[in-house]
DNA sequence: TTCTCATTCACCATTTTGGTTGACTGAAGG
DNA sequence: CCTTCAGTCAACCAAAATGGTGAATGAGAA
């Protein structure tokens, strides 16, 4: 198999390529930084697999947490979806940077 | 286990998390609707696993494909994207929101 | 001291993913 | 006729992701 390079567009769209990881960040947005039990009971899952889901969350950087000793504190860190929206920014751009120059070409046949 | 609902949200970051897809993505951007062969001769990969690939984003509705008897032409589907940055968008308009409410509350301890 | 609590860790089973190879299709060209 | 060609389909494989259970941790309360 071929290695996988874990650049860090890939990790935060996958982050965010599940539906549970989706749900926990729209509720520590609404509601602000919560504790990983708080998080869990709201959701039909074991504790430890939220615990995996804040851990995926948190390495592709779209949460930080914060240790209270027993009680770690999980806040959304929006600043990393700003990756996203750059990527698709720029694919869109030059789509319409291509298609502009299809319509000169079209309208100016003799150049 | 539970069963994975086909959200076209996840679907979408799904296709796109992956670095080759988002290669083709990127290239179909650039040069306009190419054959499956001519996409995957720029990848050290096998026809096959390219074929696949364009799939993905296929029933992810990021391409569009158009067969003329043998040959597939794949061009890239951008529309489908604005699913994605509205998603964010919302997730940081109820950031903001939240932080907002949090500023009032501070500044007008009183009310 | 013992019990509680929040969380991670270590392991296990199942599913998904990404890739390979080989067979198949069916028009078009010799 | 036979071959070529573009692409899919099917079977298979290894690795990674998903989710579960149960144990470990270690401060603080009783």
């Amino acid at each position: 198999m071929v290695e996988r390079e874990s650049d860090s567009l890939s990790e935060v769209f996958k982050a965010v390529s599940d539906p549970t990881r989706r749900a926990l960040l729209t509720i520590l947005v609404q509601e602000g930084p919560l504790r990983v039990t708080d998080l869990a009971s709201r959701f039909d899952m074991s504790l430890n697999a939220i615990s995996k889901h804040i851990r995926v969350l948190e390495t592709a950087g779209l949460v930080s947490r914060e240790t209270r000793w027993r009680e770690h504190l999980i806040a959304a860190e929006l600043e990393r979806t700003r990756l996203i929206d750059a990527w698709f920014r720029q694919l869109r751009s030059a789509w319409e940077l291509r298609l502009n120059r299809l319509q000169e070409v079209l309208e100016d046949p003799e150049t």
